[in-house]
DNA sequence: CAGTGGTCTAGACCACCAA
DNA sequence: TGGTGGTCTAGACCACTGC
């Protein structure tokens, strides 16, 4: 293990075949110590990713992930502890462990912040305008991670609610994790789409990052959206990603904010 | 103690007056059961509230505080993770855990999310345009849970980068927290308002929320950040709390997002 | 060096759930 | 009833800070 030698009693150290690697760099300073819970959720962390739990699972309760890890089941905790923090994963007294999945009821579309000024959310109807493939361009490829010219998943839709067209996205998916994904697929599955995602592709959005501005409405998204050239809207440029930092999505959107706004929360 | 009697060997139990009380009400759900820690916590909040201990101040060490409430270290860390999860207190290894502040650098203006395109963060040129005692109209008393009419000081200022102004804030504050706050102090002050607010009013913003919309610029804006009458802009509705969810500041926020976009983390 | 937060363990018991 | 997560304790040792 990492940490020389702790345990008071009895405590046969053996699992976890790689202690982490001092950084022995340029300086002295930090001696990259990284606790065993870390460690721990590390490895977790890796089985999510590897497809080993999919969203939706139980994974193993914390006293077989102890047996396994050999480590206490107060270890464990700790590291579950900050994987259900970072919404990876939900925790369900009496049942069990659950990885995270977009296509809860709770948690559904947490990812859209738009909501009407007043009243409740009412459903939205959707429409994919578009999808095709087409190769990255420069900063398309450069938010993604990608190359210049890679292959690249687009996709167009627009969702109304009550009738009225309100957001008008744009999106980018890297070719290869999406190979497949079709017009038809896309129109005919119910539910969010980052669930659609998990289920098909196996793809599963973890976080996301947004760029918000105001902005004119252009002819385009004027027409789309049904308000006049130079409605001010708000646009939201997202950038998604799943496990391990790892960007998987690029999303443009452009939202009518005249009955719905934007919500944020700070602290 | 709530919890009827867990500690194995021996403990004195003793502290904590006040075992939370069953909510007997119409529903034989809810047994409404408080751990300890939980119950720790808003002692521990109380204090922060009654000012027991200020912004920037150490907090007592948690075994002191594990030895006033009579429960064990472990308790009262898991209270302190909390407080600490929800920015309220600031662990700093070896030295303590101190109340968190507007003041410090590292996390001063952490409720401006407006950043340029490119490039690093530049120093604001504040200028209070104009500070006033006025009567709160209904919604402004709606929101921040006032009566129609009950005093409040009205702040407008212009926040400019650069030589650009790019940031009109229409603030209301609730009259009597805020007595004496006059243009002057506000003027001559550096550093972040809400450190101000702090220092002065010993009020301490613990977190906000906020409602985004894109509108056209009015010709009152238009003319204070220097665009044209209806050049689109990011309005930003921003309520702020303090401790225990009391409401203390509306702020209307207008942005220039030429060079600017407001950011924002979703998971 | 002493004091603080941070990690780790072990064990007991509670609350919740499903069979 | 047995299993799972949730709470609580006690004690040992580590890492960081400042005197």
């Amino acid at each position: 293990m990492n940490t020389s030698s702790q345990t008071p009693p009895s405590t046969s150290d053996g699992g976890l075949t790689a202690p982490v690697v001092a950084a022995s760099g340029l300086t002295l300073a930090t001696p990259a110590f990284s606790p065993l819970y870390q460690q721990i959720k590390t490895l977790i962390l890796t089985s999510l990713q590897e497809g080993e739990w999919k969203p939706g699972d139980v994974i193993p309760s914390e006293q077989d992930l102890a047996g396994r890890y050999r480590v206490s089941q107060g270890t464990v905790r700790k590291a579950i502890d900050e994987l259900a923090a970072d919404n990876l994963v939900v925790r369900r007294q009496g049942k069990g462990t659950f990885v995270a999945t977009h296509a809860e009821r709770h948690i559904q579309y947490r990812f859209l912040r738009l909501q009407p000024d007043t009243g409740e959310e009412v459903r939205a109807e959707r429409k994919i305008v578009e999808c095709k493939r087409v190769r990255a361009s420069a900063d398309v490829a450069r938010l993604l991670s990608l190359r210049s010219a890679d292959p690249v998943v687009f996709v167009r839709r627009v969702l109304a609610f009550q009738g009225q067209p309100t957001i008008l996205e744009d999106i980018w998916l890297p070719g290869s994790p999406f190979k497949g994904l079709t017009l038809e697929a896309l129109s005919s599955d119910q539910g969010p789409m980052y669930a659609f995602f998990e289920s098909e592709f196996g793809v599963r959005m973890v976080r996301a990052k947004e760029k918000i501005k105001a902005e004119s409405a252009s002819g385009e998204s004027a027409a789309l959206l049904g308000v006049a050239s130079g409605h001010p809207l708000l646009t939201v440029e997202r950038i998604s990603y799943t496990y391990h930092d790892v960007p998987m999505e690029l999303r443009r959107g452009t939202y009518r904010t005249d009955q719905h706004h934007y919500r944020n929360e700070l602290s």
